[in-house]
DNA sequence: GACAGAACGGAACCGTACGTTCCCTTAAGA
DNA sequence: TCTTAAGGGAACGTACGGTTCCGTTCTGTC
């Protein structure tokens, strides 16, 4: 338990919660900032990533394969699909995934592994989105990028500590869900939903 | 038509406008970014503000101002309180007012002005929606505090140029009004609403 | 009970970015 | 022609932050 490899490995993932901790709530936050709040010195982070870049990749990608996986997840579930895909964003939303994956576009150079996750991570959600909507419990003139979209909304909101911000965030989830279930007296939305590529812009380096 | 004079007060509103752009899309962009944008050199700026913070607060104010009388305009309509109420969102909207007045706080020190524009601001929110609420058309768990936020949510979406994000935010505006319009099939909202406390701790120096 | 070396803390280094100042040029009005 | 408001933009000083580096500590081993 003691021993120089077991503090290793603890700083590995102190480092990685104050990494996530410090990135989401402030993308531009110096690595100086995740040292102190785990504690540790500004080698420990050298030592384990060559520069912040890196560091910021591994975020990402960590937060792209929480994404897949709660989305999996709900594709496996068998019952409502409207409770399924309910789920699936209360799911994404306690993930915070959004905040890992948007706010932090454009800041680094992507690597591959980033952009096959991030493609198959798109395929599950336009996987859940047509699932929903098929079952017809889904407001017909929303798209899979609308929801893409609508969860970057949520994601920003950040107000008092992490657990006020989480719930004000299911708060207003509950509000949005409220307009994107059917049965419902919808009004026609106006102009064309977000496209694949308009969200896909802010990944390029001059983001 | 010609003369210093004339080109002066062209500038005076050629800087307003760019510094208006620049900070909107960027909180903390340079101020030479300002000038560039505004065609001008930078002994132009300063020679009309004496510092960063004096044009930001000007900025701010403005945003301020523009809110009142977008409010205060809905406030005076006859017709239907709901269309009033959503017409005065589409105006908040449209005016991009919580980007500047959200975005840009805690960048600088709120003068007395200030202060009093906002608080009458909050009185002219609460007015409305106070209203809205008395006619029945709106939410009744919905809060004046959730409508701010909701309206920070929406002026969040920064997608491709100011035109597309315009019609963007519409469009979520559009989505968002579904669900707070009575009458409809409602969910019960999960945790309890922004409080003011909450929303005015961002303007601290130290945000 | 020394020793090799992994792990670390944190000061120092260095490049960059940005607010502000300063000086020179320009041209309008007298 | 002269004065002076107005402006352009280089230059200055400072602060910030990524990265490096060196000295220290502690573990597992001979």
């Amino acid at each position: 338990m003691s021993g120089r490899k077991a503090q290793a490995a603890r700083n590995d993932e102190l480092i990685l919660q104050a990494a996530r901790a410090v990135f989401t709530s402030d993308p531009g936050a110096p690595i100086a900032a995740v040292a102190e709040k785990a504690g540790v010195g500004i080698s420990a982070l050298y030592r384990r990533y060559p520069s912040k870049e890196a560091l910021l990749q591994k975020l990402c990608g960590d937060g792209l394969k929480l994404y897949i996986e709660v989305t999996e997840r709900a594709l496996a579930e068998e019952g409502d699909a409207w409770e399924a895909f309910a789920g699936c964003l209360r799911g994404l939303v306690d993930a915070d995934t959004s905040s890992l994956t948007i706010k932090l576009a454009g800041t680094f150079h992507p690597t591959e592994e980033l952009d096959r996750d991030a493609a198959r991570a798109g395929v599950l959600a336009e996987e859940i989105h047509r699932r929903t909507a098929e079952a017809g419990a889904l407001r017909p003139d929303v798209t899979v990028t609308d929801i893409s979209l609508l969860l970057e909304q949520i994601a920003s909101i950040r107000l008092g500590d992490e657990k006020r911000t989480a719930q004000l965030r299911h708060r207003f989830l509950a509000l949005a869900m409220d307009a994107l279930r059917v049965p419902a007296g919808h009004r026609e939305l106006p102009g064309p939903p977000p496209e694949d590529a308009e969200l896909a812009a802010r990944w390029s380096p001059a983001g």
